[in-house]
DNA sequence: ATGAAAACTTTACGCGCGTTAATTTTTGGA
DNA sequence: TCCAAAAATTAACGCGCGTAAAGTTTTCAT
């Protein structure tokens, strides 16, 4: 099979001038059926295709999409980057992924690149606490991004994400209604915004239920939940800091290292009778089916907060990569009942 | 601060001479001290970076390399990969991350995408048995490619892996020498085919010791490894189809699954006298630290392993692309001893 | 058949940078 | 101080494609 060198090439020898050709990988409709059909036929016979890099050159917006997410290996983030992915795909975009792993200068490190990638538009999910305001101010300006998972105040055209007070509430409403109001436990100073949120709904639903809120805060950085879960509930466990049987940790990573610690513990977690502890969590995690017991969680609405985290794009991008008032939509959460409460 | 258009203006504004901004480019110790003192001066003042696009266009190498995992909602790829990542950036190289998803044709889609990004060098992880050989090897004849973690008979200049001898041997080992021989448990048709060679190396070292080789294969598909593990667990302890008190997983993304499934029936998972069976794995998972009980397994040489392969890949692109012959480069594993056997 | 609209062809320039060749300037050792 | 080597400058072309302008052919309703 002959080599194709470019497009001037294979514009001889399918018959069409190549501005025709052109246009046609612009827009294959734009040419007419029977010219398409030749070009096409070239095309098996030949397998050619345009050099992406003089392509890009000459678009002032590429057909680059940017997904940045803070830490690839929680599978929370590698799934929704999955369903991402694969919309850009299907809507003739090409996507790239990338992971801050948690730290602030990747984070920076990633923005910059993306903007010499001269991307239609960026889905970021930020670090969010530890991500540099600025650095995030200055790329929105320049490129049209949506925010998703974690707000960051006035950043981005849009922000896409769960409700967190309809997490908790949830969460807390089920525990004290089928037992003791729980405590809540999550790390002293968490990167992400999602969990400020979540400790607020917890005191403002504990004290409409007339109960005392109770929170349980554990040291450790970065994002090693279940490490940081695992240590702090030791440490619970041992100066029995807990005034009822029920926890609700702040999110699913920290519960799976919180039920290690009860296991190692020979503490029985569960609804049943013969269980000393009730642990509930937050974000149904794609593990959380399989802790043990497996975990009572409050579930993201994956499918909803991508599908419209990649729609909320697209729009930005065919409005020029502005809109005329930045919008926040949140999803509910939907309370997965398993074992761990 | 003014905006730098190209290559021409900021050679300008430094008082350089295109050619020359673009040999600093290139390599900054190409040029004179005082001139690469005189355009990072300039560089600070005006933070101006090259076209990416125009850049890659004219060369016939890229500083791009391409880093393929099967699947990268498996914690343990993601850990592999941002390592891969980061070697990369810091040798200077642009690295782009790409999931298969575990399915055959996304895998296709992504070699024929890379293909055309023209990268310097690709570091493949490949599907496995799903993989359509003939794509991937077609793909290895156009772009420098290292293999990693699944080994395919010939293709790619290198391979680098873990030697899957030496993690059964050394689990199997363990577990007759504290205790009964183990079952192994799989899944009937492994995508991996690491998984096969766990499997003779099981029936090998059972040999060995005098023991009959014992294989408990359990249906399911896709890359779903815990739920898999989970329902054929259930299965196995149902119809009691153990022979002995100990179990070694092929992975432990199945074993997380089984003692899933274990909790679940109220069998007690350990090495201590109240605990009925004794469960050994494969891999080191990044959560095989906070199962139920906390999991044995033969751990990766993670270091390693990415280390070796992003090396082996530098001399293959310092090669030209090409070595004379395709080595195999295997680490052996080390025994994590643990809770579960 | 006819004529205007639609689609295509030809021609040519521009994008930003790599790269080469010929020329000029700078450097550093004798 | 002088001179050869090293480095920089100037000038110019090429990369593969987008795109615009002007001219030609095809299409389709009348």
């Amino acid at each position: 099979m002959t080599k194709i060198k470019n497009m001037e090439e294979f514009a001889a020898l399918s018959g069409i001038s190549r501005p025709t050709v052109s246009k046609y990988f612009h827009d294959p409709d734009s040419v007419r059926p029977t010219t398409r059909a030749r070009i096409e036929e070239a095309l098996e016979r030949f397998d050619y295709r345009p050099n992406i890099y003089a392509v890009n050159q000459n678009r002032k917006l590429t057909k680059n999409i940017g997904i940045v997410v803070p830490y690839l290996a929680d599978p929370f983030f590698a799934e929704i980057a999955r369903y991402l992915e694969q919309s850009c795909i299907a809507a003739g975009y090409r996507p790239s992924l990338f992971s801050s792993h948690g730290e602030q200068k990747l984070e920076n490190d990633i923005l910059d690149g993306l903007q010499s990638m001269k991307p239609a538009g960026v889905l970021l999910a930020p670090l969010g606490r530890t991500s540099d305001q600025s650095v995030i101010e200055r790329f929105c300006a320049n490129v049209p991004t949506v925010l998703f998972d974690s707000n960051l105040e006035g950043l981005g055209a849009a922000f896409i994400g769960s409700d967190n007070f309809s997490f908790v509430s949830q969460t807390v409403e089920y525990m004290t209604r089928t037992g003791e109001p729980p405590s809540f436990f999550e790390m002293r100073t968490p990167a992400n915004p999602n969990a400020n949120k979540r400790r607020k709904a917890y005191i403002e639903v504990m004290e409409r239920l007339g109960f005392e809120p109770h929170i349980i805060r554990v040291d450790g950085k970065g994002w090693a939940f279940e490490e940081i879960g695992h240590k702090g509930a030791l440490k619970v466990l041992a100066e029995n800091e807990l005034r009822t049987n029920s926890v609700l940790c702040s999110n699913d990573r920290l519960a799976i290292g919180f039920l290690a610690a009860c296991y190692e513990q020979g503490i029985r977690v569960g609804r049943r009778d013969d269980c000393a502890l009730r642990l509930a969590s937050n974000d149904d995690h794609p593990f959380a089916k399989f802790t043990c017991p497996s975990l009572t969680t409050a579930a993201h609405d994956y499918d909803n907060v991508a599908g419209r985290s990649v729609e909320t794009l697209f729009e930005l991008i065919e409005s020029g990569g502005k809109f005329e008032t930045r919008s926040e939509t949140l999803f509910p959460a939907r309370l997965v009942l398993r074992d761990s409460a």
